[in-house]
DNA sequence: AGATAATCATGAATGCAATTCATATCAGAG
DNA sequence: CTCTGATATGAATTGCATTCATGATTATCT
């Protein structure tokens, strides 16, 4: 008998593509996976995949079962939510205070999907950028941080969103366009295009460069657009998120090169106090906020 | 988690309004629905029925997911039979021949679902009524006669549909209008009006009358409406499914009365041959008219 | 009232089916 | 030809839904 489970399992299949990695998003194995499929397959006498060795695609009856896990579980959730609702302690506020620029670019989508889902939650943005978000909340100026690590846990509900790299965005005659990862001493005679934030909150500098004892010029801006122009009228050099510049190298506004050996990768989180922690409409922006960002932003990965 | 199973017991528990004979329905024990609907109460920290000792009533909680349930359920339904149809095997014709005459009454809506679910089948009524519809079958002119006791089970696949009450039907100022029920000795001098079929397909006349060796005086019509003319205007009397006279019982146009001590009750089943048995719009053709019989129809028990 | 007959609830035992574990198999890349 | 990354498979396991046996509750009948 065809259960939920199955739809979910369908789910999970189509958005990673293979069942070892769906399987860890519907916590099985994929043991587990591959045996529930068959099942169904059996059951309908039908194949629903064609399986090759890079993943599995969908046959047309696996396509038919898959347009209904879409429409039922969009169903299934919506039902839950005004279960929620009916048993009240709905109402409530969620300020979000951001630890980088770079968030504004997927957050408006974000609040429009939650507005529409939690009417009765107001949600806001918390006005400019401070130097300790964390202290916001301790204040009671704001309910959420999204930002990096967490610092302690102890105090904090953190939810994990996604992590992404950093590049180095150079303009195109840039001296070193010609290689393929930049390292500390690169940075040694440019000059840093960062957002107006101190240095601790720059990445580049904490994690690479004063580490490596580099102290590049800094000038700064306060939009993306406008480091970009910076960058590409060859005013130095700027460290942004692979999503955040892809359009534009896309473009050959500018280039951008991996920072170090590994690459510098960093992490977002959403983060809350524990009083928070049980308010149901949390959990589904931090939903609603890794749905979004996977589906828009190129090159992340969920945490 | 909320999963098919659940929501399959919901819509039993709505229909039936009973725990026990909702078990039945989705081949379960009353205790485990009991616990089922513990744990989703439990899950969602709400009450989703409110306890009495003649059932349950759904309170607000209930009812919402109530709804996921009928709107799932659906869709399901209809996935499920788009995965039969991928399959192929699904073309077909559909010819049924009616044993009895009120069938009419219910068959048409059922028709419509089905060319609505099954477009293309051929569904179709095999014209007049015939001393013996199985021959039909046997003779490759119909491929389902709906009709009373299954005669022999070897040869044929037999669905069964429902069970009702035939009651005999007075005019309002009959002389047995004071009896509480009808025997067999009441029907000695009456005029027994029925549709123009031979004396043993009547079940009146096959379980009651020619067992006590009463023969009354037969006067026939073609359309029920006709029949109960007849009988309004005293012509005689008639026996009728409990469902067919209600409208008119409730509208004091004539009154009907059980026949015998424990009332006189017929079955209808769905008899194919068993070639056909596997077709899966068959199955569905069942289900389809057992479900819009007992929604539309009073006083019918599901076998 | 008291007995009766319905209903649902509950806790422990059960059993089945989904899941895991360990391993096989397969295809393509290097 | 091996190594990697994917799925498949069979047997063992386990989790959890279900059953069984009984209790509790309440309306109805006498």
């Amino acid at each position: 008998m065809l259960e939920l489970r199955h739809l979910r399992s369908l789910l999970a299949v189509a958005d990673l593509g293979k069942l070892s990695s769906a399987a860890e998003r519907v916590h099985l194995t994929q043991s587990a996976l591959s045996h529930q499929i068959r099942v169904l397959e059996a059951r309908y006498g039908l194949t629903l995949f064609q399986r090759t060795p890079r993943g599995l695609t969908f046959t047309p009856a696996g396509e038919r079962l898959l347009a209904l896990a879409r429409t039922v579980l969009v169903q299934v959730n919506d039902a839950e939510r005004d279960l929620v609702r009916l048993k009240g302690d709905t109402g409530g506020e969620l300020r979000i205070a951001l630890e980088c620029h770079t968030c504004f670019d997927w957050l408006m989508p974000v609040m429009d999907e939650f507005r529409r889902r939690w009417p009765e939650v107001e949600i806001d943005l918390v006005a400019g950028f401070h130097s300790d978000p964390l202290a916001l909340i301790a204040e009671g100026r704001a309910d959420m941080v999204i930002g990096s690590a967490p610092p302690s846990k102890r105090a904090w509900h953190i939810a994990p969103l996604f992590r992404f790299e950093i590049l180095a965005v150079l303009a195109n005659e840039h001296r070193l366009r010609g290689k393929r990862r930049l390292s500390a001493e690169d940075f040694r005679d440019e000059t840093l295009i960062t957002y107006p934030v101190p240095e601790t909150r720059i990445d580049l500098i904490r994690e690479v460069l004063s580490p490596a004892g580099i102290k590049p010029e800094r000038r700064t801006a306060e939009l993306t657009i406008a480091i970009l122009q910076l960058v590409a009228s060859r005013r130095g050099i700027a460290a942004l998120p692979n999503w955040g510049v892809k359009n534009y190298v896309d473009h050959d506004y500018v280039v951008a090169r991996p920072i170090g050996t590994k690459g510098l990768w960093s992490e977002l989180h959403a983060i809350v106090p524990k009083a928070l922690k049980d308010k149901p409409y949390v959990d589904d922006f931090v939903e609603i906020t890794r749905a979004v960002c996977v589906r828009q932003l190129d090159g992340i990965a969920l945490l």
